[in-house]
DNA sequence: TATCAGGTGGGAAAAAGTGGGAAATCTGGG
DNA sequence: CCCAGATTTCCCACTTTTTCCCACCTGATA
């Protein structure tokens, strides 16, 4: 399970560290793509393989036909990226993804369970700032769903 | 898996450089055709086998009966043309389909899963935009559906 | 204080991308 | 049938980017 923030910096030639304790889980390929709520998602390579399976259609029809699989399509996948951790446990950040999110030097990185995501530091400051002040409300009404 | 998007520049003899990471997928014979959305479809040999496959026998009726099919195979298939990866990772752009999208000099190459598209730059980033706003709403309603 | 692990930075080698010249091929006109 | 001009193909060379590797720094620990 992955849990934890860690502040890491973004080099200049966009490599970031994936935190030691995410390592071992992770493995060495990895899928970077953009998040909900402006960050980014690491998926492990299995992780990906279930989420982009589970939200592309089967492949027994042509999926090119639907004008919103196209755009789902091209969002999902035209915006992922495989990354492979180096030997020192660094990956490096695409630029079209890096500029997505505004990353600077400093990047976030976050455990989310089954995926890790990463944030502009700021904008990961406000959106927590936020997400306790809502977590009672949030909680009662989770609450009432599960 | 294609997936990521590129910017390569299209020189004066319409050259562009497939992403040396499509490459070992793609192999040496492509097909490109006319796509949707203003862009074009570049297939690898074996996903063009099973997508002109489906649209000429679709149905198990004769293809040619139907105005709107014709319409539609007669594009794609007539316009289609098989473009060879050079020696060191370019392929040519039909000048025909050069015109047809408005390529200038960059071109943009996204992996959209099984194929590869081929946008003008500005005409990609604004479509991305309107696709983006809506990738939320389509989620919401695949999370529905699954 | 010495050691170790995690994190950071940078140089050099390799790969990817770009541009252009020369050879080969095609085309139309005499 | 041959030639001149245009176009396409092939190959080489340059530039930029990426990858790989090594060294250093810092904080925790014995």
């Amino acid at each position: 399970m992955l849990i934890g923030e860690y502040i890491h910096s973004l080099d200049e030639k966009n490599r970031v560290s994936l935190p030691a304790k995410f390592r071992k889980e992770m493995g060495r390929v990895l899928i970077i793509t953009p998040g909900l709520d402006n960050c980014l998602f690491l998926f492990t390579a299995k992780e990906w393989e279930r989420v982009s399976g589970k939200l592309s259609h089967s492949d027994s029809e042509l999926s090119f036909l639907r004008a919103d699989q196209r755009s789902f399509n091209r969002n999902l996948f035209g915006q992922a990226s495989d990354v492979e951790v180096d030997s020192i446990g660094r990956i490096l950040i695409p630029t079209f993804l890096k500029e997505k999110i505004s990353l600077k030097n400093e990047a976030v990185l976050v455990g989310v369970g089954d995926r890790v995501e990463i944030w502009n530091k700021n904008a990961w400051k406000e959106y927590l700032k936020v997400a306790e002040k809502n977590a009672g409300a949030i909680a009662e009404k989770l609450a009432g769903e599960k």
